[in-house]
DNA sequence: TATCCTAGAGAACGCTCGTTCTCCGAGGCA
DNA sequence: TGCCTCGGAGAACGAGCGTTCTCTAGGATA
């Protein structure tokens, strides 16, 4: 494996699970195995590395959740069944965007940018999965992803055992939102 | 004012707006203009500090919604008037206390603790208000429990002009929710 | 074999952190 | 007036931060 790359991986295990701001630059080094000296010839800055988590996760974390919903009959069913098994896994700690937006946003405009970024391609794909279905797909969508950012938030914080809760009760609330018009 | 209190509003308005890694004691002290010596009298740390920065912000912030919302006749809507307020106030920065376990829990069983009663009273709230007028009170009180967690979070990610949005979206979703089934 | 270049290990630097300690001056009391 | 206590200002402390620098060992080349 690439430096940069065994560099990327440990630093995202350890931002994710304790904060960016409780991990130095010496716990990376440590925990990749490369040099500081190459650590810094990869990515320039702590804040270039934190850019950097953030985008793969973006990456990652997306083409995760497109590929468990594509091709699904209810594909808005399905979000929630993703997310319930993401809350169910180990090491589960909410929004990566969100803890480092509540962590960094108010100091850095490049972490500002790339959880922005995220946000706007999630709902974007929302919108896509509804377009058709339903008569307001923006208005939907921002619903949903209200939806599956409050769920996380609140399987965050949530005892380990009630974590799926949230995602049940949101995938509920979504059928609801997305469900056809039953009036005549 | 008491030298307590002074440091308590101090550093409440500092964590809140930066985020508690990022303020030392040191800037809580010249902020409140009370000597490190008191501080360390007030609070015997900054983890006592920040516990009880985060335990007066769940008082007042509950507080304030509920003196908004309680007597209103439609108390679903009047709450989520409430937080499209609250996204349009000058320094809004999300929920203080997911910004803080996001921070913190990985590190700290009290601010954990202090966060997950705050969420815990929030939803005990909302089922009081929907009790007797929907069918599951506790699965109604999760779902609004998680439209508020979602609308704060992506009201803080989004641009300015834009947080109201979420606010809105969650409360058509919540009132969708909570209308009375219309089949006959 | 002698010389150069590279790269890794980790010491060093300047700073800031949370916390404690020292100093000094003001005010109450005999 | 002389003494004593209190509290404020901020220096000090040890640790850890992000970042840079030095030193050394090893391999490639002539």
């Amino acid at each position: 494996m690439e430096h940069a790359e065994r560099v990327l991986t440990a630093a995202a295990d350890l931002f994710y699970r304790r904060g960016v701001r409780a991990v130095g630059m010496d716990e990376v080094r440590a925990a990749s195995g490369v040099s500081l000296k190459r650590l810094y010839q990869c990515y320039p800055s702590k804040e270039a590395l934190v850019v950097a988590y953030l985008e793969r996760r973006d990456e990652r974390w997306m083409s995760s959740l497109t590929g468990y919903v594509d091709g699904r009959t209810d594909p808005i069913a399905a979000v929630f069944e993703w997310l319930e098994r993401w809350f169910g896994e180990d090491g589960f700690r909410g929004c990566g965007f969100v803890n480092a937006y509540g962590e960094l946003g108010a100091d850095s405009d490049a972490v500002r940018e790339v959880v922005r970024r995220h946000k706007e391609r999630l709902r974007a794909y929302l919108h896509g999965l509804v377009a058709g279905a339903v008569t307001d797909p923006g208005l939907v969508a921002e619903q949903l992803l209200v939806l599956i950012d409050g769920a996380t938030a609140v399987a965050m914080v949530s005892p380990r055992e009630a974590a799926a809760t949230a995602a049940r009760a949101a995938g509920l609330a979504a059928a609801a939102i997305t469900a056809p018009d039953e009036s005549p």
